[in-house]
DNA sequence: CCGCAAGTTTACGTTAACGTAAAGTGCGGA
DNA sequence: TCCGCACTTTACGTTAACGTAAACTTGCGG
């Protein structure tokens, strides 16, 4: 049998350190479509990994509708005619190049995070000097 | 002698590509203390690599308050005592361990990606499939 | 001298992403 | 049967990061 494991609003919570608000607010924004067992709301596995994706992309400063786009990419349906698919890798690829920007923003960041470690510790050592010498 | 330029409000908005009312208001937020001809703010080449620095914060999804923080990591003055310097490690290490955690989740969104258009290209020869063959 | 462009302050408005409170539903256990 | 807990909806509140408008000054070319 296929995985047939499920998750209550509470659980995803928990395990990913968020509130139920916060989740049902990414519903109203059309990021997430749970099932329902009356008004209960029902996750399955698709349901907490697209919620990941979203996390993902928060901790990358993604805004909900980047993310939403995001999620979006990963549906190429039956139903997607050629137009629609090379649209899509359009996308796919904008956000590579996002990606690689920011990456390389990152990479300046450390370099000069590593100046800043330098003269700090230079710092230090002066100020060592001043106390000690 | 020293290089002696420095910018208008207007350049800076300009050459950024942000508005004058954002520099503003970075300065409201205490991001920048421009120097003044009158009421009139006088940008220093310092005063553009901090513009600088923040903007790439923001790409990075950080918060002004963080690029603030950021910003006091470039300052060990002479001032600072050994615990104030050590401090100032212990920060430039949360940064670095942040920007780990950013650079992983780009490498994961990246394979992601590359599923993504994967996909996106098997549905466009599936598409021809039947509308060809 | 006049007007305009670029600067200034003050202040209210707006959007995103939730927080928080109120009031109700459903259900397993003492 | 009633309690408590987890869930629900509705709705107003809040914070960050500016946008926008109004009203003012200042330097400069015609």
């Amino acid at each position: 049998m296929s995985e047939r494991k499920t998750y209550s609003i509470g659980e995803l919570a928990r395990e990913l350190d968020i509130t139920t608000r916060t989740i049902r607010f990414y519903e109203d924004m059309g990021l997430l479509s749970p099932q329902r067992r009356g008004q209960t709301r029902i996750y399955s596995p698709a349901d907490r990994v697209r919620l990941k994706l979203i996390l993902r992309g928060k901790r990358l400063g993604f805004s909900l509708a980047e993310s939403r786009e995001l999620i979006e990419l990963y549906q190429p349906d039956a139903d997607n005619n050629q137009a629609q698919l090379r649209a899509l890798l359009g996308k796919i690829q904008e956000k590579r190049d996002q990606l690689a920007r920011q990456l390389h923003d990152i990479e300046v960041m450390q370099l000069e995070l590593d100046e800043a470690e330098t003269r700090c510790r230079h710092a230090m050592r002066s100020a060592s000097d001043t106390t000690t010498g």
